[in-house]
DNA sequence: TGTAATAGGGTAATCGTTTACACTATTTAT
DNA sequence: ATAAATAGTGTAAACGATTACCCTATTACA
């Protein structure tokens, strides 16, 4: 593989010289800077990458972390920053961290010894204050649908509270009155949440969800069939089923079916991600968009600038620049302004409700 | 970021012994491996991965280059030689070309400059003279979905034409008369093959494939839905259609009964991927089996092996190692035994046919 | 006891770049 | 005409690791 070297001795000029040739830099005559690309066309040159991420202290690369490139959700997420990356020159580095802690400290490690200063960390299992301190050592950290409130400003995150609210107020709109959930057995935030916000909606309209109608299973299409079976066999009556995710929900639907029920005339279905999954099954599926191609744009466009300035903490004027509905929260304790980067999922309907 | 100095200096010894520790190297006292740990910990000391590469010539990264991570196709491709990577601890780099001989240039280049040498490659724009010579300049490149005859060992591809013979068969034993066709409007092999099979196969049983029933949009659901647009509005009749792949499949279905027409009952419908897609939408659709995952896989395996190879050309001792279908080719020209990587569509019926 | 083998560890060259600095012509300003 | 500025180029020191080679005790063996 040929070096810089090889390009200076062949094109009889130094190393510098080659140097600024790559980079475009100034102080080269025309007459070298061509002579010194036919060389490197020559011999079919490519600056390494390492030597230079080396001298430079810092590597044109983009790191994603996510459990797996499987799941159309994360695939889309990856999908996401990819874009942004190439439009800004980067590569991307993937590190799939396979729901446990322990990978995804692997994972970040990895990216670390890359020296890949970007990274865009969808954490589920590593706690607020290991999250924190990956903070400050990374500057361009952001974390991906999660909110760690003493680095607010790193996250941008969806309100799945409010998505559980959504739900709770369409079955409520159409006068369901026995309603089932059905969850993943993963306890990690979303799902709580999710769940925590439908119980509470309900409740201000006294009605309540009778536990034995909560199900929980792998959030898989397999685990939603399994879920509805194991709600079918509790014996309590239902009309309503809101699920984790769309893909649970077309279990659901396809075991509630194969049961001899009709969806939704017998059972109405809502789901969650607006996957498209959602969009082309039958009955379609009532679901919550979920936004996470903006937001995975958004937190990547958000670690880029971040990896630019100087400050520990976003500024305001930075911040501004990003657009969409960034929230600030004046009730801090603290006199400085936190930011957070919230985002909301909506209702759409389709055959299933 | 503290560097292997930093951790030489608080922990007594030199680099060298911090490199040994490191890298469990012999020639160090239990004492110091320890004493050296200790400080490594407490300074969160990771080794400069860039560095390593730098000095030793080689990275721990295997970089796989496809159009885009969307497609569940490619991120299925993509996971498989992600976990392939994972099990050798190796680091997973994502080149997106998206569709142009240009675009997948510059996504080799990009592995190139970052010296990553095992590389999974899936083209479909380069022509095979540009293949070979990046054949020859990467010692561990595979390309995955594709044939070049020239170097037909570091191939890992699918029969498509044997995939069109089965789909043709099937129809055929249905008595299908009037069959249609939806392929993709990128004229790449995959389609082209796929089409040619499927021509051949109903020729033989003196059927032929009228060219106004054959229509060509974006490999997709939305693609799909136009096709069949067009294949009604051709007001030609027809009985089955052959579509290039599940993604379009679902949305010729959608199409087909929106129109009024129930599948199979008056139009039979088969896809091509086996996708997820295709096992839970309604009706359910009947495909062929592409073994993209162990394909990926075996593709990995191979680069990986190639990697440590020393002989330009796989030996055959390497090969039988790997298992598989892998086809000898006795009849060439040349005296070395050409081997190739090929696999095989099946059918699996479901209830759109 | 003398000598070879071995264990443990340090020195310094190297990988392929970038870039501060120095240097020489040449041009510009006075 | 002379000083100053500038254009173009080269030299060499980093960046952070690995490793061949060298050195010194200590142990093993005759």
């Amino acid at each position: 593989m040929a070096t810089i070297k090889d390009v200076a001795r062949q094109s009889g000029v130094s190393v510098a010289s080659v140097s600024r040739v790559i980079n475009n830099g100034p102080k080269v005559s025309e007459a070298t800077r061509e002579r010194v690309n036919k060389v490197i066309k020559d011999l079919g040159y490519t600056p390494n990458a390492n030597a230079r991420a080396l001298v430079k202290r810092k590597t044109m690369a983009i790191g994603v972390v996510i459990p797996e490139l499987i799941d159309p959700f994360f695939a889309s997420l990856a999908h996401n920053v990819d874009e942004i990356a190439r439009q800004h020159n980067m590569q991307l580095l993937v590190s799939t961290a396979p729901h446990s802690a322990e990978s995804e400290r692997a994972a970040i490690k990895l990216l670390v010894a890359q020296r890949c200063e970007v990274i865009i960390f969808h954490s589920k299992f590593l706690d607020d204050q290991e999250l924190v301190a990956l903070c400050k050592q990374i500057r361009a950290l952001v974390l991906i649908d999660r909110l760690v409130e003493a680095v607010s400003e790193r996250c941008v995150w969806l309100d799945n509270e409010e998505g559980g609210k959504i739900a709770a107020r369409h079955l409520l709109s159409l006068k369901h009155q026995n309603i089932a959930c059905v969850s993943s057995i993963f306890q990690i935030e979303d799902p709580l949440q999710r769940l925590q916000g439908f119980k509470n909606e309900l409740s201000k309209s006294n009605l309540h969800v009778d536990e034995d109608l909560i199900k929980y299973d792998e959030p898989n299409q397999q685990g939603g069939e399994k879920a509805a079976h194991y709600l079918l066999a509790s014996g309590k009556p239902f009309s309503a089923v809101f699920v984790y995710n769309d893909a649970m929900a077309v279990g659901v639907i396809a075991a509630l079916e194969s049961n001899g029920f009709l969806v939704p005339d017998d059972i109405a279905v809502i789901g969650f991600d607006n996957s498209l999954m959602s969009m082309y099954c039958k009955p379609k599926l009532s679901t919550l968009h979920y936004p996470i191609d903006e937001m995975a744009q958004k937190a990547t466009e958000l670690a880029l600038s971040l990896k630019e300035s100087n400050q520990p903490v976003l500024s305001l004027d930075a911040v501004g620049k990003l657009g969409h509905q960034a929230v600030a929260k004046p009730d801090m304790n603290e006199q400085k302004q936190a930011l957070t980067h919230k985002y909301f999922p909506y209702l759409v309907k389709r055959a299933s409700t």
